[in-house]
DNA sequence: TGTGGGGCTTCCCACCATGGGAAGGTCAAG
DNA sequence: CTTGACCTTCCCATGGTGGGAAGCCCCACA
């Protein structure tokens, strides 16, 4: 197979395949005579595996990390949700942060007239003239 | 006023102050006779301006024009307003893609017993053989 | 057998915002 | 005058991803 048709039948583009051959999340392809890379089944699958990690946000680090248990058949199932809940936590900041300015920004929204005058307490928050709690 | 202590003063690092000079988002500073930038209260204030919208994750292109609009004493604000807005759906939506990925690892994670046996169901859904409803 | 189009290869560049560090000049205190 | 802290510019790295150029390859069709 291809990388082409590696790359739709994993959903992971054919740049993203090299990619990760070049970093050294998967192990380099077989090559043709001519020189090109040729998948099969088991390297389609593998990249779905990198593909729905990325879907679930890890990054390539834990996903080579999970690709290791993955491959091993004798792995505990207390690492890979050592993992998981690790990306969990990681997430759970994320979105605490990203909502803390969500709201932050609602405020100031919510109280900016939004017509043709120029006051604006948005501009006054960040140019600091006021005094702000969060 | 040093880099540094404009840095300091402004909570803005070096770095970042001569890489938004580079990029244009604030003026090329003055410089002393030896070369050094020079900064007065002005682009301090300007510095924790781009600083605090840093913190409410604006883009830099977006605090550029955030800071037009602040430089225009006859804007609109309802102009800032749309920024702002267009600002907020932005970061709902990452919230919402993050939520989205921690809910279907908790729901992963509450079905891994999380001890010395090898079957995980986090793998099993990053493998792709089970049907996944999300 | 020739040819054209599409796929493959490698290599470089860009994004975005930030930090690290080297090599060399400057300033201020002792 | 030395020393140490600061400044300057320049290059490099991050993390994933895409874009594109130059050149080779493969297949189908005439």
């Amino acid at each position: 197979m291809n990388i082409g048709q590696a790359a739709k039948a994993s959903g992971v583009s054919a740049k993203m395949i090299r990619y990760y051959e070049q970093i050294g999340l998967i192990p380099k392809a077989d090559r043709t005579l001519s020189g090109y890379r040729d998948y099969g089944e088991a390297e389609v699958h593998m990249l779905r595996f990198i593909r729905r990690g990325r879907d679930l946000g890890f990054s390539v680090a834990e996903i080579s990390d999970l690709l290791s248990l993955w491959r091993d058949g004798s792995r505990q199932s207390g690492d890979v949700k050592r993992i998981a809940l690790g990306h969990i936590a990681g997430l759970n900041e994320k979105i605490a942060r990203l909502q803390q300015m969500a709201d932050t920004l609602q405020t100031l929204v919510s109280c900016c007239s939004g017509d043709h005058r120029p006051d604006c307490p948005i501009l006054a928050d960040l140019e600091g003239s006021a005094e702000r709690k969060a």
